[in-house]
DNA sequence: GTCTATACCTGGATAGAC
DNA sequence: GTCTATCCAGGTATAGAC
């Protein structure tokens, strides 16, 4: 492996681990076993648990960027777009009834340890509630663009939250139904 | 100190600390001071860490359980107490921002650690679900009671997310009075 | 760029004195 | 019921060989 795949190896497997186990729980050897190289190695490529957590986080912002770039392109309309954003609590229901919402609970974690990165793991927040503040705009609700927008995020971290508490995929169905019903109504 | 009052101090300490530092960042050295006694005496009261946390949510169970009794006795009517329930955001803003919903935030954490006493912290969420439920049904809407109890119980996990993430306290009366004016708009 | 070996520390847990 | 001493596992981090 050369070094620059290893490291993307080691941020990769790290992004997983810190999502499935959380950031304090996921050691060293837990990523070097996934990565199949040596604990010493890693030193290599990251100087401390923190640096990886930076990484990860990084990747986290450049995708969740590309994503939404994805996305504005992807529909004409932005209640189409908005709808794309609402669609992710279906898309991702598996993962999410089993760990979560990756951002939440990585912001939820971060905020007790009070990290360093804390700021920075709240920033994938800041790009869908701006990416969202924006479609609202669009849709003609200037005014009221970004309190839409945190509405709406905070409505789908709280049935991830639950989801993942009580193991409900219909109850996911049934709130993503009820945002729908709720963007449909603001759009006509 | 006689051993009941040690072990009742030991809790609370646990309590505080589990929800200001996370379960797994918390260390019996951290408690220990806390409650200024030694690291090996606590193994007296408790014989693994995983018991405190029963412990711990053993007494929250049970301060939930008083608390929706309280409540029940202190409004007459459903919808005031259902107002009260959404009040909690308001009267505990400053921790929440802080360190996040105490339940939600141990609930995410647990999930990922598949840890024994996961399924004990669900239930201080199926307390406040099934009061909710309740007071619904009072309220004249049986047949859909638990779909608000659930909905409105994750409204406001999602406030508490995002106003510890952002750190936004009129984000947090702002959600508040849409969910009392959605209460106002279910109730004529 | 990757590995092994290893130092150092913290955290959970036990034994036994007082 | 509380303490000290101690064990062991595991986690972070470094040095240095290859």
């Amino acid at each position: 492996m050369s070094g620059k795949i290893t490291r993307e190896h080691i941020v990769e497997a790290a992004d997983k681990l810190f999502y499935q186990q959380g950031y304090e729980h996921t050691s060293f050897a837990d990523i070097g076993k996934a990565v199949q190289i040596s604990r010493g190695n890693f030193y290599y490529h990251f100087k401390t648990k923190g640096e990886i957590l930076g990484a990860v986080i990084e990747v986290r912002l450049l995708n969740t960027r590309k994503m939404l770039e994805r996305w504005e392109e992807s529909a004409e309309k932005p209640a189409e777009r908005i709808r794309g954003f609402i669609a992710i609590l279906i898309m991702n229901r598996t993962k999410i009834m089993q760990y979560g919402c990756p951002i939440g609970t990585l912001c939820n974690e971060l905020a007790k340890l009070d990290h360093g990165a804390r700021e920075d793991a709240n920033k994938i927040f800041t790009l869908f509630r701006d990416w969202l503040s924006r479609q609202f705009a669009q849709l003609g609700r200037k005014a009221e663009a970004d309190a839409l927008a945190m509405h709406l995020l905070a409505r789908s971290q709280g049935v991830a939250t639950l989801a993942t508490a009580f193991h409900d995929e219909a109850f996911i169905r049934q709130e993503v139904a009820q945002m729908e019903a709720w963007l449909d109504a603001l759009v006509k």
